[in-house]
DNA sequence: CTAAAATTTCAAAAAATATTGAAAATTCAA
DNA sequence: TTGAATTTTCAATATTTTTTGAAATTTTAG
């Protein structure tokens, strides 16, 4: 397979990239020419575009299937497996946070909560102790939070960051609302 | 310098998570560390605590401080330099939200913005074309948005994420507020 | 200033990670 | 079923990244 100039800078930056999104370049350059590219496209396709051998192509397209970002196809009446990216570039994006959130976040709050079952016992561990319960409380808040953003539609969630900081404002909207409400004894809800 | 037991398996923990977060194990190491410690730390303390090297304790420092997520405390007398963790548990969350975004997001947005530039002259570049600008937006959606939460209060961004997805209830109050007020011919500001 | 103390640099070595490609396993059209 | 086509596995190799430690540089108390 040959691909357009425009193409493969679009694909060669993922691949430079990829060290940093904690991917490998190979998986990188995988998943971009799987998103840019209209139809899904075969093992040797992609093997020949990127210049790459079978098994690091079988490799990478596991690992981004493991992402959930890549999809297998199946065309009846051809041996081969055909791989496209999956859903539109909101799905990926949220399929990234919620697996982020899984590999980056969720490990350390589970190790977090075993330091912070038995109590401290010497002035260097009561300071550990106070600091490791500030940051799994902020993890846990992170974390629960980007599972709600999942969540919500894409409207929502693109509203919500077109209002940006503006946000701050109708925070203030609701918590005058709120009091309102409590003063007739009601709940927002 | 001698860890305690518990500070040891944080530290150790934060050190195998670097990989994952786009620092190496020493710079992991060294951040929990300094984080964990009530008290700034110099080189030769860090070292002797983590067993590694002078020159590898002063590249991670480095590196830390290209985070700004520790910095240098000068004491007088002392010819010694003292490293510690830079403000609480959210400064740190935000500068690292911050740091990633310029990292991870905003060169790729350059990237694609130089792509986007010329126009596409066959099928399969209309396609790439496309699909580059849906990219590119959400991209720089994440980016401004990332930027915004940034300025907002510790407070406020608190509250926010509390709301996880009860936040497109407020959207949809700040909705019906803002056709109420269209209504009159004034504007929600 | 001076010089001892401390830090930084960087080439070489070590360790970790990615890639290849041949062999094994699997798949599926006939 | 069968066996050719295809994919996967994994040991060996290549590449990249990290770490060391000695030399060069910088800092600062005196």
């Amino acid at each position: 397979m040959q691909m357009t100039p425009k193409v493969q800078s679009f694909v060669m930056h993922f691949g430079e990239m990829g060290s940093r999104w904690g991917i490998n370049r190979t998986v990188g350059q995988l998943f971009a020419l799987l998103v840019i590219h209209e139809d899904p496209l075969n093992a040797e396709e992609l093997g020949t575009a990127l210049s790459i051998s079978r098994g690091n192509v079988s490799m990478g397209l596991k690992e981004l299937q493991s992402w959930r970002l890549v999809k297998p196809y199946h065309v009846p009446g051809d041996r081969k497996e055909y791989y496209s990216a999956v859903g539109d570039v909101w799905d990926m994006g949220i399929k990234v946070l919620e697996e982020r959130r899984k590999r980056e976040i969720d490990p350390t709050l589970s190790v977090l909560r075993d330091l912070l079952l038995e109590a401290p016992t010497n002035t260097a561990d009561t300071f550990a102790h106070k600091k490791m319960e500030e940051i799994h409380d902020l993890l846990e808040l992170v974390s629960n939070w980007s599972a709600d953003l999942q969540d919500m539609s894409h409207d929502n969630l693109k509203t919500l960051m077109k209002l940006g900081a503006g946000v701050g404002k109708v925070l203030d909207i609701k918590d005058r609302l709120l009091n309102k409400k409590a003063q007739n004894g009601t709940e927002l809800e």
